[in-house]
DNA sequence: AGGCACATGTAAAAGGTTACATGATTGG
DNA sequence: CCAATCATGTAACCTTTTACATGTGCCT
């Protein structure tokens, strides 16, 4: 049940909507905690019920209506509990190290693609965290940002971001050259002990 | 139902029993794939009503009888049509970055106990990776492991897994001085504007 | 005309966690 | 003597994913 304290997390920036929530947890977006807007309606729901968060409707002529949710000071009560509480582990799954573990020769055209793609990916996020980094400082250093701005929390988390997708691009080039030169040397004839 | 192509790339080592595949997806060793020994005992004999694996019973006389998992011809099938199919993007789940994120400065000590423990746990993940990749490579350099070795998959991975432990320690040790500096800072007579 | 952004949901199915259950052997 | 390792499972519960459902306004 710790979607419900990423939410609260989030709504420590102020209000947002069920909507404004589900671009912020987008897979493509989130680099910690991911969530679809199904599961966030509901737990937004949940959370109210539960007096977590409040929520406001605000009336909306050419759009839909929308309800804005508040973190409650029960809410920041629960964030601190679970600051204090016990941590789990990190879950990673990614089903393309999943294809990297059990790759054969035979798969090599497969694997490169998956790689290629990954590192595109990687990159675009990549480059979302850099503007939204800059956009951060507001041309303070990182020294003078820690020291002076209220939550560093935010911060820290992106650096976390964007060394991961750094990490990422590193490494899948280097695994593509390997599987690359490996296809190249099993068809180049310089290699061959006995010359055809 | 990705599990299951994890496990058909854990069998590719050989056969193995729900224990032993229990042991390589537990939390505190699978770098890119978690799964509970629940899970595994499940997915297993679904997997073998699919014929995607076949077991065979081993009578111990000092330990539990144990039903080995090897895979079979349609097994391997499943595994490369896996591989070349679309890859659904990384899922990261870390409660530790929900904590960073929605500190507050009361929160420090509490967020500094978190940090500590995260760089313990890299620490020692990282000693356990290290030790496998010293393994692998059996006194060979890594350029001539890769060219050499048939399958360079659990090496790829294990790199990748190297690489996240370290730069989580990077990163654990950058925001836990980052957080100290500021406290103490908070509490240092120096910074004040008018001495005491 | 077609697609994206806004905005909210319901329902079923699949996947994952936690608690319970058992019992011998080995090592410190 | 206590803890860990070996070895397998069941059942209840909770979380997550996927498919379905609706409708306006804006931009190209």
């Amino acid at each position: 049940m710790a979607l419900r304290h990423a939410v609260l997390a989030a709504l420590l920036d102020g209000e947002a909507s069920g909507y404004d929530l589900a671009k912020q947890f987008d897979a493509s977006v989130a680099n910690f905690w991911m969530a679809t807007p199904q599961q966030l309606y509901k737990e937004l729901e949940r959370m109210t019920a539960d007096g977590l968060i409040a929520a406001r409707v605000v009336e909306q002529e050419k759009r839909p209506n929308k309800r804005l949710h508040s973190i409650t000071e029960s809410g920041r009560a629960a964030l601190r509990a679970f600051i204090a509480d016990s941590t789990k582990p990190t879950v990673i799954r990614d089903e393309m190290l999943v294809k990297i573990q059990g790759m054969d020769s035979g798969d090599a055209p497969a694997v490169e693609a998956v790689l290629v793609e990954r590192i595109g990916w990687a990159e675009a996020k990549l480059a979302r965290y850099e503007r939204s980094r800059t956009r951060m400082l507001a041309g303070r250093s990182e020294q003078a940002y820690l020291s002076e701005s209220v939550h560093i929390g935010p911060y820290l988390t992106l650096l976390r971001g964007i060394a991961f997708e750094q990490e990422n691009i590193r490494w899948a080039q280097f695994s593509l050259d390997a599987i690359r030169r490996r296809r190249t040397a099993a068809l180049d004839p310089v290699d061959r002990l006995v010359p055809p």
